[in-house]
DNA sequence: CTGTTAGCGCCTTCAC
DNA sequence: GTGAAGGCGCTAACAG
């Protein structure tokens, strides 16, 4: 009588119940389990009637509580078991208040980018009990309160990688000591945060070009109303002042993150009178743009111009010549990010954090001494 | 009195509430509203409470039912709308039996390939009441059964994206009739299914080398577990033939769809004792590995070996010279998913469908006539 | 140790 | 038109 309740064996527990008539219980159990249109749930009555005892006796079982006696427990878990009972999260969320589920506000899934630092909260996600409900704000432009609110009430707590306007939802989810952790985003003043060091990374970059021999360096920024954009300009330009570089605005151009700005920015800085030796861009798909500039006007790389990037993105080393660049942690962001997540739904009044992870110097192939410095 | 339980003021909710206690609800709500902890639950019975009426003409609102009273109907509106009412949508689901969200089980958000395809589900089910629940299988080595059945009890569909062993959730899935879409799959054997003309495209790609005057082209194939990967060859095979090139087995060899496979494939190709005068990499990852095991060769591309791809991802035009390859639709394949994926939530009990969106060459810089045929 | 019971927030008959 | 009441599947007291 077993088998024929497991899902995997619905044919047969047609072909069963055509046989069984005479279980009147398995009439009722037919009303619960529609073989056609889909659902066939096994519920804890069905798992407690089947192990014969109360259902309130399986929820202990499904929840480890203590005081259920071995020989029980284990009869309840083969019935568990081969009955192919899976838990109702929704019927557990509304009961206990908690979804076990965490979730994820991003702003858009086509880069890499954010692909690897999801990677890096999938792999941690892996690691406990909850499971990941993606929103994107890409498309809709929903109000960012009533996401806030929507994903609230679904999710135990929440990562906002990289929200456009973060002021938006913080003032929201501080107020009502959310559980939420910021991913890419410097300080905690608006929220607990996971960042990298962009203004050292930016530092390292202009540092070591100017170890090559570079004195006038173009840099390509990234989106000045991102943390990121800021702070990398910011390494910019501390480091061409305190190494002394030639200092010009002209030098500095604003790029957006994406790969034509990259390109039209190079072509600015090339058009310069004097142009620049070497160009910085604040992140690698800017770099790969700049890198096609830079064919495009009939110079090479690095032999005419050098090129350095920010991120190491996997796609670094797949152009020609190989992009150096500055190692972001992006999977170790996500990572920490979702281990700093879990404290906070553990408990919501934690004080605010911030964790900035360092940045590293990735050298590849397209940087040079340069050669004939200004 | 209305201002005060809209979330956005909480903080004056809290000294108006010092100020009224003599509303004796207020209390009551304080219990429903813990303002520390988050949650702040405004539910249908707040509403109601507000609004005057009972909780289930706010329900009959809500649902958009038909005998309200046009007053009424528009009194409770307001009093939603002032308490920044958020439908609990748990609930809601364990009530009516659906969840308003459809399952999205990937293997890897790593590349983009995937991320484009999702940017397509996304942008459809932007256009829809659903939400998305993202499950990796990548880590965890989750049996795909238990996978699918819970999955299935949390969402009202479920969008395969290339999984690593289809059978093992087909069969489940198919004989409870839980709508589903496989996508980047072939054939409608297994269940409904969203593919690419991956044949069509490989023979594109061939005849179109063979029109430069290529005779022997070295093809690295993708994973043959899946059915693009197979596919793939089965079109380099077949134009081959019909086209009448060098045959040869040495010509193909063994890839994984990743970069390291595409630049080992070239080594094995360029150091056979003639070597092919282009490459087809069964994939653009591959494409680059094989670009770079090229160059590392000391030759030139496409002067000395042409290379051509298969996906067309953003990183094709990055690289120099920029990647001839065939196009996949990805995101508008992701969009189509969705889209049938629809139909079957809505009739269950309809016949698999297979659709398959045509591929495309992309001349780029990559390829050139055959300099010295054999 | 185990069974009974009361809801979580919502939708949905069934009365009025 | 609207309210009252039952129950989705589950957990958490409260009794035994």
């Amino acid at each position: 009588m077993v088998n024929v309740l497991c899902y995997p064996f619905c044919e047969r527990f047609q072909r069963t119940f055509a046989e069984n008539h005479f279980f009147p219980w398995l009439t009722l159990f037919m009303k619960h389990s529609t073989i056609g249109n889909g659902s066939n749930k096994v519920t804890i009555v069905d798992v407690a009637r089947e192990a014969g005892v109360s259902y309130a006796t399986v929820s202990r079982v499904l929840n480890d509580e203590p005081y259920v006696k071995p020989e029980t427990r284990k009869r309840v878990m083969t019935a568990l078991h081969e009955m192919g009972y899976v838990a109702n999260r929704q019927a557990r969320s509304l009961r206990t208040g908690r979804s076990e589920m965490i979730g994820l506000l991003v702003r858009d899934l086509g880069t890499g980018y954010i692909g690897q630092i999801i990677s890096g909260i999938d792999a941690e996600i892996a690691e406990t009990d909850f499971e990941m409900l993606l929103f994107t704000t890409h498309h809709q432009a929903l109000e960012p309160e009533y996401v806030a609110t929507f994903v609230g009430g679904m999710a135990d707590g929440l990562l906002l990688v990289l929200p456009h306007n973060i002021e938006n939802y913080s003032g929201l989810l501080n107020q009502r000591r959310y559980p939420h952790v910021i991913v890419d985003y410097k300080g905690s003043d608006k929220g607990p945060a996971i960042g990298a060091d962009n203004i050292g990374g930016a530092i390292t970059a202009v540092t070591y070009l100017a170890s090559l021999g570079h004195r006038r360096i173009g840099f390509i920024t990234g989106t000045l109303s991102l943390t990121s954009g800021v702070d990398r300009l910011d390494g910019y330009r501390q480091a061409v002042q305190s190494l002394g570089l030639i200092d010009d605005p002209a030098l500095i151009v604003e790029g957006d993150y994406h790969q034509p700005s990259g390109y039209s920015g190079a072509q600015t800085l090339l058009s310069l009178p004097e142009r620049p030796t070497a160009i910085f861009a604040a992140n690698d798909a800017m770099a790969f743009g700049a890198m096609e500039a830079i064919r495009d006007a009939g110079l090479r790389i690095p032999g005419d111009v050098s090129v350095i990037g920010f991120d190491d993105t996997p796609q670094a080393t797949a152009v020609s010549p190989s992009l150096t660049t500055i190692r972001q942690p992006l999977e170790e962001m996500g990572r920490q990010a979702l281990q700093l997540l879990l404290t906070y739904i553990e408990d919501p009044e934690r004080p605010f954090e911030y964790h900035e992870l360092p940045t590293e110097l990735i050298v590849r192939n397209s940087c040079a001494s340069a050669r004939n410095t200004v």
